[in-house]
DNA sequence: TTTGTCTGGACAAAAGTGGGACAACATTGC
DNA sequence: GCAATGTTGTCCCACTTTTGTCCAGACAAA
């Protein structure tokens, strides 16, 4: 696959002629030039006539730094920074941007499954490609494909899953532009959100209530989860993302629902989700389990554990016992 | 323990400029200087041009003090306290919001107004009562039928767009809950958005960018932009809420779109959004005309008409303009 | 020949600074 | 009530610093 190779070391080698880099960049020839005289922000190889040779680490640095000017940075300040410092800034500023932005999802599915055939690999990388070029159509089409060849269950945690892990890292480090993303992550959520309305209903399935806390603006984990659960006959009180713990509880209450599910993807250290799962479990009724997934899952075991909370290894784990739960309430709603 | 470690230790190094505390605290520059003037709200140290340099800590002072003006604390009682005493306060004044949102009343039918064309009218209240007894089933249901009693357009325009307006009124004066909002904005994402894929593509229209600029994280009114174009032979390229200007320039370049359209609502001042115009229209090839609307729009006559950007004042409107500019387009391509 | 890049410098726009003015709005005292 | 007073967001000014753009003359690439 030519799309994403390992992006961790960026290659160094000087190839790219200044207006190659001004294109990419969005910078114009002169701006890049007189960052170089001001600020070393970066020092291009030379060829044996004097040009100058960027490497893709120079491109990779240029425009984190425009980035970084854009969040507010001054040129003095980053132009000294290394890559990783760079990045780092960058990720931090756009993180706590007053409107905390969409970008750079970072979906680390704990629970996704570790051997990939290449089967699906190639699967992701085609998609890739497709959001890489703005090709909605053929995005649209591999979806639709992959959802023949498998099970929404296996679909969802072997394609889907990783998808969203690649698209997320690939924006971080900058393979992907932001634009890429967004689109991606609209689409997705059209697509998983429409297979819900493939499902027909009796009217008599026990509901589950998902959603994400307060601060957790990515709803795309917990999507998957409603439409996953809603094969197996549980009917999902889907929320969207960033519900307040009050609202979760009440809604709970309202609909009646039998479990609470929530997704945790990023920031994974917002110091309000221990404030709001202690909430949320406070207020909800004690028979009402309260599961807990998503990448950032992981960074709350301790809380977890102290909670009561359920937190599923994986989506067929918590599939498992969702389907325990359903069948043992059933039995005692009938007794 | 540290189940609600209270994030106790913040960093007071001095580093970020104004601009980016602006950025992050949604505060204009401008007011962060008149606080500072005023009562002392932070006294940031300085580089050796005098320029200010904030700290984290300020940057979490100023973003608190601001979430307690919001609460309907005055300035004047709040810019002395310590950090502490701001989180008391506002954590205090939430939980006091909370408390009165659980006396929202029951369903009264006082937002029907006699004087509309009842039909429309009672399809909305329809809906109201659904979402208010979170019967989703129900929901989805009227969606459907109206769909089918009227073209998309014009369902778009008589039912969506007022049943959104309603369901913000009602969540701001406490007759919804946050979470009936919640649950109602979910469905329709998911219903909006399946409405796109009934078109059918030849390749060969000519493309517009949608989406909202940053801060805008209200995506309904874009997607209703995207679903109505796509009727009339445009192709959306949908990116989503809350992409910055950069992104959409480039992305309307990558895609080659013929317009580029955007959607206002809330917050309706942020201080983002001239800036965000601004640079997108400059960015922006001059022949692709840049359309602004939805309810936060009028709140920006000015800047509109002074960047020269075009505000249809509905969804007809920015229709009939689309038409034209299309075949238009198509005459001078041919020609 | 034409186009693009190089260096060094000049210039101008943008953004930050201190000070102050002003209008919109809320609160207080009568 | 109503006028006086206090509060607060925004804007303007004159000045400095920072940053983006442009130019000239020389050379290289196509």
């Amino acid at each position: 696959m030519a799309t994403l190779e390992t992006i961790s070391s960026i290659d160094t080698a000087p190839r790219h002629p200044i207006r190659l880099v001004a294109n990419r960049t969005g910078l114009t020839v002169d701006l890049i030039r007189a960052w170089e005289k001001r600020y070393h922000v970066v020092e291009p190889a030379r060829s044996d006539t004097k040009r100058r040779l960027y490497s893709d680490y120079d491109i990779e640095r240029l425009r984190l730094i425009r980035i970084a000017k854009h969040n507010g940075r001054r040129l003095v300040d980053v132009a000294p920074m290394s890559l990783e410092a760079l990045r780092d800034v960058v990720s931090e500023d756009s993180r706590f941007d007053a409107a905390q932005d969409n970008q750079a999802e970072i979906y680390r599915p704990s629970w996704s499954n570790p051997l990939e055939s290449t089967d699906t690999q190639d699967a992701v990388d085609a998609m890739l490609f497709a959001i890489q070029t703005m090709d909605q159509h053929r995005f649209d089409q591999l979806l639709q494909e992959g959802l023949v060849k498998q099970a929404l269950p296996a679909y969802l945690e072997t394609v889907i899953g990783p998808l969203l892990r690649e698209i997320g890292e690939s924006t971080r480090l900058g393979k992907l532009r932001i634009a890429h993303e967004h689109m991606a992550t609209a689409h997705l959520r059209t697509f998983i959100g429409a297979l819900r309305f493939r499902e027909t209903f009796t009217g008599s399935e026990p509901k589950i209530v998902i959603t994400t806390p307060t601060g957790q603006l990515h709803e795309l984990g917990a999507l998957m989860i409603a439409a996953l659960v809603s094969v197996d006959g549980w009917l999902p009180v889907y929320l969207g993302p960033n519900t307040p713990a009050d609202e979760i509880a009440a809604c709970a209450m309202q609909s009646g629902a039998r479990a609470v599910s929530l997704s945790l993807t990023y920031p994974a250290d917002d110091p309000r989700i221990p404030t709001e799962l202690a909430r949320l479990r406070s207020q909800l009724d004690q028979k009402i389990p309260l599961f807990v997934g998503g990448s950032a899952a992981a960074h709350h075991q301790q809380l977890i554990g102290r909670l009561g909370l359920q937190s599923p290894p994986s989506l067929n784990g918590l599939r498992q016992t969702l389907n325990e739960l359903r069948d043992r309430g059933f039995r005692l709603h009938s007794a």
